[in-house]
RNA sequence: GGCCCUAUCGUCUAACGGUUAGGACGUAUCCUUCUCAAGGAUAAAAUCAGAGUUCGAUUCUCUGUAGGGUCACCA
């Protein structure tokens, strides 16, 4: 492999036609890794030679996603490089060259039809259950192209192809599969077709990272390809990304949504990219959590695999959870802090020591991706930063053994106790354990349940929360304290 | 319909032609427990079907079936 000792060039080469979803970041992320690994080029062009499916800032977009996972490109279009532009619509030049080059040696010509013409040919082939093939109509005398016409290529060779794949291996396809194929569009754009292999040449890619949807139409590359006269770069085909059932591919329902919509719902990059680069690759070992770092040095193209993956939500939160626990506890103060409320952020009491002690509680509490997200829009959050407000019945525990007759007064007898309890520890030692071991004979006493979550709720004010212990130690003594009060005094004491 | 690609637990997947077909996610049960999580333990769960080659097939060949791609003045 490699044994011309050529420096690897690979590239991804999007169109700005809106956002970038999964099935684009991961080709770019494996087109990237093996540059990286071998310390070849990574090229980041854009084919904007569809003028009428542009999206206005797609560009932007597209650049923002790739950094947000990670990927750095050598040459591209922000950058620019030896090579450039790296906009296609600013190559023009070149391809209207090789075009040049295709008619004169008798290789293209003008296609002489209207759109309803050759719309009108296809109706019949597909009624008649044939491939649409424009060769079948190619005219007997074209006019010179000038420019206004769509210019074809003019397959002379109808030969049956077979050519070689790293990933796929042997590939072959019948006669078919050739036609005369657009090369330059009338609106004096080229195609792809002619394109991209243009670009590719100039550039010096040497290995072409791309979906299996271009399977099909790679007898007609390498028929031009044989007409320029140009050597095809290696092609690396990659298996399809289907949806979670793993049977249709994967649609926009599925999670074929924006890149950045993950980063919005509290996905981390790196875990973003270890759970892509594993939809048709894999180590071949037993590890499953990589760092970028990691995958690179893994990345080998001959295990990406043959057939299409399904998109599993619940393995990229899995995975995401693994890398939160893998980040520094700096770290992760600043992942939760990114996707705390303004609203709470304004309060006096959102500090950085209330940020530093509910950081692990969170964490802990994170087991999708959205959660942190979830937490703060159902105010999961708000009682770390205010008093919580709750009705007094809710202070009771499900199997409370408080009799019924006076259990107001009763419950703040307990309340009052587990107070004089607290009090008794001092500043310094009021952490879980020691106030737990504090409390713990009292709770046996009256029943675990009926001080213990009357506690926890008179500090969180819900249902769902974190021990009361942890929530102790959190707040503090003070702060614990008179969040127990306010709750005496609610129960009428 | 033509051409092409693919096929192992529900999902992602591992397995020089020889394994009790392995791992992970998810699921279930149990433990822990004031709640919700987290954590620990255990379990169920697969070679698409049929022929052929072979001492032996998940692995090679053929046929069928299913899924996917493609047949654009989109990439």
């Amino acid at each position: 492999m490699n044994t011309e000792n050529k420096k690897i060039v690979t590239r991804f080469a999007p169109s700005p036609t809106g956002y970038l979803h999964i099935g684009g970041v991961r080709t770019a992320l494996y087109a990237w890794a093996y540059a990286r690994k071998h310390n070849g080029t990574f090229i980041l062009r854009i084919e904007d030679t569809d003028k009428a499916r542009e999206v206005e800032g797609s560009i932007d977009h597209i650049i923002e996603s790739l950094k947000w996972v990670g990927v750095t490109w050598n040459e591209g279009v922000d950058i620019g490089g030896p090579n450039g532009p790296y906009l296609q619509s600013k190559r023009l030049a070149s391809y209207r060259k090789y075009a040049q080059i295709l008619v004169d040696k008798g290789l293209a010509y003008a296609d002489p039809y209207t759109t309803e013409e050759v719309e009108a040919f296809r109706q019949k082939a597909q009624e008649e259950k044939r491939p649409f093939l424009f060769r079948d109509h190619r005219p007997e005398n074209p006019p010179k192209w000038d420019g206004t016409q769509p210019l074809r290529f003019k397959v002379t060779n109808i030969k049956s192809y077979q050519w070689n794949d790293v990933v796929y291996g042997s590939l072959s396809a019948g006669t078919e599969a050739l036609d005369d194929f657009i090369l330059i569009k009338s609106d004096g754009y080229p195609t792809y077709n002619l394109s991209h292999m243009i670009d590719d040449l100039e550039m010096g890619v040497t290995h072409i990272m791309r979906a299996d949807e271009f399977i099909a139409s790679t007898p007609k590359f390498l028929a031009l390809y044989e007409a320029l006269e140009i050597t095809p770069p290696v092609f690396v085909t990659l298996p399809p990304i289907m949806a979670p059932d793993g049977k249709k591919k994967l649609g926009k329902r599925d999670g074929a949504k924006d890149i950045l919509d993950y980063k919005a719902e509290g996905y981390l990059p790196e875990a973003m990219l270890n759970f892509l680069v594993f939809i048709g690759w894999n180590p071949g070992d037993e590890r499953e959590i990589f760092t970028s770092e990691e995958f690179i040095q893994s990345f080998d193209i001959s295990r990406i695999h043959h057939s299409g993956g399904g998109f599993n939500v619940e393995k990229l939160d899995w995975i995401n959870r693994e890398h939160l626990k893998k980040l520094s506890y700096e770290e992760q103060e600043e992942y939760i802090s990114k996707f705390i409320p303004d609203s709470l952020k304004k309060l006096p009491t959102y500090t950085n020591t209330i940020i530093h002690n509910i950081t692990p509680v969170i964490m802990e509490r994170i087991a999708k991706g959205s959660d942190i997200v979830k937490m703060a829009e159902d105010g999961e959050l708000t009682y770390f930063f205010g008093k919580p407000v709750y009705d007094k019945d809710a202070l009771f525990f499900k199997n409370s053994k408080i009799p019924e007759d006076n259990k107001y007064e009763l419950l703040a007898n307990y309340l009052v106790h587990a107070v004089s309890l607290l009090t008794d520890i001092t500043d310094s030692d009021f952490m879980k354990d020691k106030i737990k071991e504090k409390l713990w004979p009292y709770a046996e006493e009256v029943g675990r349940g009926d001080i213990l979550w009357p506690i926890r709720y008179a500090l969180s004010g819900l249902d769902k929360s974190p021990d009361p212990f942890t929530l102790l130690e959190i707040f503090g003594k003070e702060e614990s304290i008179d969040r127990l009060r306010n709750a005496i005094s609610l129960l009428g004491k």
